[in-house]
DNA sequence: TCTGGGGTCCTAGGACCC
DNA sequence: TCTGGGGTCCTAGGACCC
């Protein structure tokens, strides 16, 4: 049957995401931040990354640097935490298990969003929005909210009225709208509140006398592929209910691999940098291994702080690509030091090294002539170092530089985390019995 | 003192090929 | 005087997302 059938309803696209995700995963294990102003930091404790309504209220950004908002966090009442990304993980993919239920076409998009494809009434779906909100809240504890539209940009747009008008309990579906209603919720929004649309495409739509998203939906599509792209021209279909945008689940191999940090404290010697790039070369090297994939291009990084107004930002880079597609971390390690050690400059303060991992294609996929394998591959040292590290854990083994030893001075810092409470039998959490 | 860490897609332009 | 045209592949950089 087709979308035209009059008897089948035209498919609708749910969008569903986990309200403040970081911070209500915290919330499901430690009750006692329920109702009060509460952040969840970047690594390192760096800035905020996710904010309760009641944080929000206080004006508190995302982004903020935490160091700025410290001193007044006791008189607030506001409460922190480390983020803890295994807690977030694995409480998402209880999420998406759930959501399978309602639907064969789900996309996961990111670590607390799902798009659903849905078909049904208009008052169908948003029972069914219903349905959903209730079986997450109950089953894994988290609350959602649920935006229905007839494109995935709509179905954004809807899921953001959904939270911000707490009247509709979590759930706004488009249709229910009468086009004049819905055309006045879009001349009420500025263009960077549509998904895809920021700063700076803001500023240069405002030039072309485009100022609220009602403007952009009425735009000439082909006027804006010439002036952006073709990306903005299927934004202005997708918000006239034009669907231009599958719904697939992303392709499960990435294709670009970034292992990268910023430091507790600056590295200012060259012997420090040397170990940082071992230590990142390997862990980019394990996670590419993970995906079963050979990269043929590596680019190392290290950056002085850009916020420092003593010193002028520094920034090195260099490249490497490798003849034949690797995954051997000793190749990458030395890849990485020829790369990047010859522009590092002894006494700098480096804040922030990574390293990224390009040309990424399945291991075995083009197997090269015997003489051609460089020796370590045959030795799978790379496959060993996994071994090895899933039997002891990741600490237990390093080459070379990497050393075993405990954490170094520059590793990431991490004072308020919470416990692994659903992937570490030794983290569980703990009831208090009267 | 202290400011995240990943990713994606698109475009333009150059090299190279026939 | 007049000096092809189309294709692929690759890279760098921009913009955006969560």
């Amino acid at each position: 049957m087709s979308d035209t059938d009059p008897l089948t309803p035209r498919r609708r696209i749910a969008l569903v995401d986990v309200n403040n995700c970081y911070v209500s995963c915290e919330r499901l294990f430690d009750p006692t931040l329920e109702g009060r102003p509460v952040v969840v930091l970047s690594n390192n404790d760096g800035c905020v990354v996710a904010r309760s309504a009641e944080a929000k209220a206080l004006g508190i950004q995302m982004g903020d640097p935490w160091f700025k908002l410290a001193a007044q966090a006791p008189a607030w009442g506001l409460e922190y935490r480390s983020s803890n990304y295994e807690l977030y993980g694995d409480l998402s993919r209880r999420v998406m298990e759930l959501l399978a239920r309602y639907s064969a076409w789900q996309e996961t998009y990111s670590i607390d969003e799902a798009f659903l494809g849905l078909r049904g009434t208009t008052a169908e779906l948003t029972a069914r929005a219903r349905d959903i909100r209730a079986a997450v809240l109950k089953h894994v504890g988290l609350p959602v909210s649920v935006g229905i539209a007839s494109s995935k940009t709509l179905a954004k747009l809807a899921n953001h009225g959904a939270k911000r008008t707490p009247a509709l309990g979590g759930v706004a579906n488009l249709d229910a709208y009468t086009p004049d209603q819905v055309t006045r919720i879009l001349e009420s929004l500025p263009t960077d509140e549509v998904w895809g649309v920021a700063g700076r495409t803001k500023k240069r739509l405002t030039e072309l006398g485009i100022h609220t998203i009602a403007d952009l939906r009425g735009a000439d599509p082909g006027l804006i592929r010439k002036k952006f792209s073709v990306v903005m021209q299927r934004t202005v279909y997708e918000l006239r209910g034009i669907d231009c945008l599958p719904l697939e689940p992303p392709s499960p191999t990435r294709e670009q691999i970034m292992f990268s940090r910023s430091f507790a404290t600056p590295v200012s010697t060259r012997a420090e940098m040397e170990r940082v790039l071992s230590v990142y070369a390997q862990r980019a090297a394990g996670r590419l291994r993970k995906q079963h994939s050979v990269a043929r291009e590596m680019t190392c990084f290290a950056s002085t702080s850009p916020y420092d107004p003593t010193h002028p930002h520094e920034s090195a880079a260099g490249g490497a690509s490798f003849p034949i597609p690797t995954d051997d971390p000793v190749e990458m390690v030395k890849a990485a030091t020829a790369a990047l050690m010859p522009r590092i400059r002894e006494g700098a303060r480096y804040v922030r090294a990574g390293v990224m991992l390009a040309g990424i294609r399945p291991a075995g996929a083009d197997t090269p002539l015997d003489v051609f394998v460089p020796l370590h591959d045959q030795r799978g040292l790379g496959r060993l170092v996994d071994d090895v590290g899933r039997k002891f854990g990741s600490a237990s083994i390093g080459l070379g530089l990497a050393g075993v030893k405990g954490a170094p001075i520059w590793s990431m810092k991490r004072e308020r985390l919470s416990k692994r409470a659903t992937t570490h039998w030794d983290e569980l959490a703990l009831v208090h019995a009267r």
